[in-house]
DNA sequence: CCATCAATGTGAACAGCTCTAACTATGTTA
DNA sequence: TAACATAGTTAGAGCTGTTCACATTGATGG
């Protein structure tokens, strides 16, 4: 009867009903997908009834976004993690964080799906961007020191996005089981040096 | 009380209830999402029980999968004939097969997704992939003609790969709204020509 | 210290979903 | 024409997300 978590003070009022739902949804979601998650299952497993989420939550899709948020704003973390283990502002740096990218994808497939299914989040959309931009700005910065200006400019922004567009299909033919559709597999991490060399302006510190 | 389909021969037995599911289903997907798609909705739309379906799918899924089945067939085609308009094994007729694929991501972004959401197909993971490879070698001989290769060589996978994953990335990108997160927005055929250009080995005709 | 109020839980119920079981109508073939 | 396979039906089980009225609690002001 009385709830086996850390002492509550009521056992009725919960605590932290609606971060430990996140938490919740994020485990089932990696474990049988978006689809085979339910707010039912998600409510079991906090021990709560399953009217007790729409005191926190618009809807399951509200639940699912906040989900969402909070995958981007760790990848974004995780992706100046793995830059800042390089000298800044070169190849190597740049492409680190494009296997962090793709490394984020692998692990938690069905959150980084969530992350940019737009579809999902109508509503919380512009949100959602504001979040992602933030995350973005992390690959930005780094190719402008690359190209050495100190601005996020159109220049910039024209040769990061190629670079962004390329981790993200490598993601998600990644987590689709894509990389050994012929007899010679893929290596991710040399397909993204390649591909960060190739697609970056020829010449370290090059102007653009 | 008599279906005003056109005429039949009972009106019981149905006539080609598969074929129409699965355009149903089509259409369904792509005016709602695949979420957002019921199979009460499928029957509806045929004018059949709920029941109906169940001679001729295993399950929902299994529908599903026969239309991501057809979507990857058609793309094929399309990247097909739109290289076909250009000079074979050139940079233009590539990047003609990189326009079509952006282009049917746009057009039907929700089958896209459901062509490439494995996990929405298991069990049925390797049929799919039997036909994803058939499209995707249409993009290798045109890279095998670039190159000037008899054969799908490894040295053809590795260099024709990158922009597939190019494209692909461009695709998910566009259909999920990200071509304009920033000030300045993305031009598709621009940024899959320059792509292109860069990804590919140097020097028309090059050996690799 | 108590009354009140907002916040946050509960249980019951609803409509809609997928899918199954048993039954029925039809087309084909011996 | 009898028999059989095919392809529909209705009824219903067991899910789901969501809402409703109600119950319990923690915090606040008298």
């Amino acid at each position: 009867m009385a709830r086996n978590k850390v002492q509550k003070k009521s056992a009725y009022h919960h605590g932290d009903l609606r971060g430990q739902l996140i938490s919740a949804a994020r485990s089932l979601i990696e474990e049988h997908g978006p689809d085979g998650f339910s707010m039912s299952d998600a409510c079991r497993l906090a021990g709560v009834s399953t009217a007790a989420p729409y005191r926190h939550f618009a809807s399951k899709q509200d639940l699912l976004t906040e989900v969402a948020k909070d995958g981007l704003q760790r990848l974004g973390v995780e992706m100046e993690d793995n830059a800042s283990e390089f000298t800044r502002g070169t190849v190597d740096s740049i492409s680190a964080i494009g296997r962090a990218y793709v490394n984020f994808a692998i692990r938690e497939p069905h959150t980084f799906r969530l992350m940019f299914s737009t579809r999902a989040h109508s509503g919380r959309i512009e949100e959602l961007r504001e979040v992602g931009r933030g995350s973005y700005g992390v690959l930005l910065r780094e190719v402008a020191r690359y190209t050495g200006e100190a601005d996020i400019t159109e220049s910039v922004i024209r040769n990061a996005f190629p670079l962004w567009t390329q981790v993200h299909g490598l993601s998600f033919l990644a987590i689709d089981g894509k990389l050994d559709v012929t007899a010679f597999p893929v290596d991710i991490d040399e397909s993204i040096l390649i591909a960060t060399e190739r697609l970056l302006p020829p010449g370290s510190q090059a102007k653009a």
